[in-house]
DNA sequence: TATTGTTATACTCTATAACTATA
DNA sequence: TATAGTTATAGAGTATAACAATA
């Protein structure tokens, strides 16, 4: 026993996998209360991102990419579809399925949505300097690279947009 | 304009916060699938952490601890205490209240908790070094008191033990 | 009267599977 | 028969408030 007294080095903290979900879990809190003001909830956004970055999907190909089951798709559609944020159109080629479209009042909504992504990601980061955020950015990409997740987030094999921001 | 086409620096992508909540509900279902092999589930993980450092709670301390409602606490301790890991011990002072103990069971499987959460978080930082996992877990720290959350991850106003690893 | 623990109730969210209409 | 969407039902999880025992 050479070392006597160490300032602690022991465990090299498990608080950081802790603290990782806790600020997951805060940053998720943060980003619903903050797209509440816009009347949409998380999943809701998610499903305007989708539809922004694929026009013409079916609700099952929706469902896949919220990495939920077709059927809660519904009654979330038909909420965007009664406020007017969504098109159900009929697919001329399979008239099983429908094509979902953003109307042109869901394509504003996304544009502010948009603005409050920038919004809440700069808050949450405010004590970051510019180079401390791309720092966290590489870590964390290259933690998610590890987990098995993407480098924009969702995992390979179940692409989860409905976890947001 | 001067400024013909730069490399796209335009945003300075919003995806970092919306990475940091996909790497905490990720670390979250990683966790709970560790504890579950113990079976244990993320909330419990928390009770018995929550009295291992302060042993002699009352259910309502345990509560507000974990971020709960205090009559949710009454089937998680039933549980613990039908396996053998918590009592409830009558309060001397005050017979209204328990104070939780856990057993020499509930204190050897905290030992094996702490053993499952150090595996836990170096499966989920595998792919960083300990110079890089030092620097994230300092970009963290000041993210999370950004934040108002303690550096150990809970919120001052209601630490939440519950939200796990 | 106030407080701890408890129970009862209702509400939300979700998953599963049955149903229809198209193919 | 197989698939997209829908509906119905049941289950888990949670919050709220009423209740008994003790202070």
């Amino acid at each position: 026993m050479t070392v006597a007294s160490a300032p602690r080095p022991e465990r090299p903290s498990p608080r950081t996998a802790f603290l990782l979900t806790q600020l997951g879990a805060h940053a998720a809190d943060r980003f619903a209360a903050r797209v509440a003001e816009i009347g949409l909830t998380p999943r809701d956004a998610g499903a305007l991102r989708a539809l922004g970055r694929s026009p013409g999907i079916s609700q099952r190909e929706l469902a896949g990419r919220l990495g939920t089951v077709p059927s809660r798709l519904v009654a979330l559609v038909d909420d965007l579809e009664n406020r007017g944020l969504v098109e159900r159109v009929r697919s001329a080629k399979d008239r099983r399925n429908y094509e979902l479209q953003l109307t042109d009042a869901g394509t504003a909504l996304l544009a502010q949505l948009r603005t409050v992504a920038d919004a809440h990601q700069d808050g949450l980061l405010k004590t970051l300097d510019d180079d401390e955020r791309l720092v966290l950015s590489r870590l964390l990409a290259k933690v998610a690279a590890g987990a098995g997740l993407g480098p924009d987030g969702h995992p390979g094999y179940a692409r989860d947009e409905s976890r947001h921001d």
